[in-house]
DNA sequence: CACACTGTGTACGCTGTGTCCATATAACCA
DNA sequence: TGGTTATATGGACACAGCGTACACAGTGTG
C-alpha cells in the first residue's frame, strides 16, 4: 500500500526516540485518510493507522479523543471541502447544479461511502456527531440557506418559505437514498427534487 | 433488570440440556429488544443478550448470522410495526397526519434512537442493511407511494409527479434531521415539509 | 550544556468475537 | 415404551482491538 511510506522525502526513521510533532501528526492524518478510503470505517482501527503511519498508538490516543474524531480529521485531509456555492442569480439552476454535483461526489467517489459510514458511526459516538455537525454539516447547510435567502429577497421564491426545511428536502432526500439505498441516487432524482419543490405537486 | 426473568410463568430453568426451541428463541428476542431499548446499539452485544436470556452464545450464533440481524429481530419484537396508512381521500391531510405521527414516534419514544442506530450500524453491515430495507424501509415506502398514486389518480396531485421522490422529500427530510440532528425534528417541521411540496416554493 | 517535552517500544488487563467440544435433555419415531 | 436424533448448555480456546502504564530515547529550547 502506498500509505506505508506516506512521504518519499522523509524516510521512515523508525527508532525509539522522539520525532518532530508536526511530522508525526501529518503522517498519522495521511494514514488515517488513506485507510478510510481503502477500507472504510469497518476496517478503520487505531492500531492499523498507527502501523501505517509508523507511529505508536500512544501518540494517537494523546491527540485524538476517539476513533471517530481521528476518522473525521483523516477524511478532511484527504477530501477537499469544496464548499463553493455559486450564486448566478437563477436559484433553480444554482440549486440543481449544487445538488447534481453533490450526487456525483457521493456516488462516483469514495467520499460517499466515507460520509455515510461517518454518519453511521456518529449514531453511537456523540463526540463524532458533534464534530460532524460543526465541521461538516452546519457550514454546508448555512451556505445553502444563505443562497436561498438571497433568492427570496430577489423575489424568486415566496417570502414566507422556511429555507432550512428546503435544505432538508433537497440534501436530506439525497442523504436518505445514500443511507438507506432502497432506490438509486441519480442525477435525474436530484433534478426531480428541485422540480417538485419549485413547481409544487399540484 | 426486568429482562433477567422475561416471563414469570416460565421459571428460568438454567441447566445443561436442550430446552424447547421456541421458548429459547422467544427469550432471546425479548432480551435483545429489552437490551436495545435500555442501552442502544452501543451497548448491544451478543454476550449481554445471551446473559439476559439465560442462553448460550452458541445458540444465538446458530440462528442469527450477525449482530445486526439479531438487533433488527429484537426491535420488531418490541416495537409493533404500526404500518396503517389511512386514506381519507384528502392527500394533504393524510400525508400530514402520517408524517406528524412519524415525528412523534421517532422523537418521543425509544424507537427513534434505535432506528437511527440500526441505520448507523447498517452502514458497515451489508446484511443488516439488506434486512432493514426489505423488512422495514421498503414496506413503509410502498404504502406511502400507493397512497400518493391514488391521490394522483383522483386528480389531487399532478399526474406526472414521481411519488418515490416525494417520499424521499418527506420522510427522508425527517430522517435527515434524525440522523444529523443539527436542527430539531418538530411537528411544525413536518407540516412545513408537506406545505412546501404541495404549494411549491414560488 | 542541561532540561523539559514528547514520541517509541513493550507490556498488561479488559471486553467482545467466533469457534470448538462433550454433555444433557427434549422431540420425534418405531 | 424405548431408541434415535436434534439441539441447548457450560466451558474452553485463540484472536482482535481498546485503553492504560512505564521506562527509554531522542528534539528543541533556554
Amino acid at each position: 500500500m502506498a500509505q506505508l511510506t506516506p512521504d518519499a522525502n522523509t524516510p521512515p526513521r523508525r527508532g525509539r526516540g522522539r520525532r518532530p510533532a508536526d511530522q508525526v501528526r501529518t503522517e498519522i492524518l495521511t494514514a488515517a485518510g488513506g485507510l478510510l478510503l481503502a477500507e472504510g470505517m469497518a476496517g478503520f482501527t487505531i492500531e492499523k493507522v498507527a502501523a501505517i503511519a509508523g507511529a505508536s498508538r500512544m501518540t494517537i490516543y494523546k491527540w485524538w479523543p476517539s476513533k471517530g474524531a481521528l476518522a473525521l480529521d483523516g477524511y478532511f485531509t484527504v477530501v477537499a471541502p469544496t464548499l463553493a456555492f455559486p450564486d448566478t442569480g437563477d436559484i433553480v439552476a444554482d440549486l440543481t447544479d449544487q445538488l447534481v454535483a453533490f450526487v456525483h461526489l457521493v456516488r462516483d467517489t469514495a467520499a460517499g461511502r466515507i460520509i455515510s459510514q461517518l454518519i453511521g458511526q456518529a449514531q453511537t459516538d456523540p463526540e463524532l456527531a458533534a464534530a460532524y455537525r460543526e465541521r461538516y454539516s452546519w457550514p454546508r447547510r448555512a451556505i445553502a440557506v444563505e443562497t436561498l435567502t438571497r433568492a427570496m429577497a430577489r423575489g424568486q421564491l415566496r417570502a414566507d418559505v422556511d429555507p432550512e426545511s428546503v435544505v432538508d428536502q433537497l440534501w436530506g432526500a439525497c442523504y436518505h437514498r445514500l443511507l438507506i439505498a432502497d432506490l438509486p441516487l441519480t442525477e435525474d432524482f436530484a433534478r426531480t427534487l428541485v422540480d417538485n419543490l419549485v413547481r409544487g405537486l399540484r
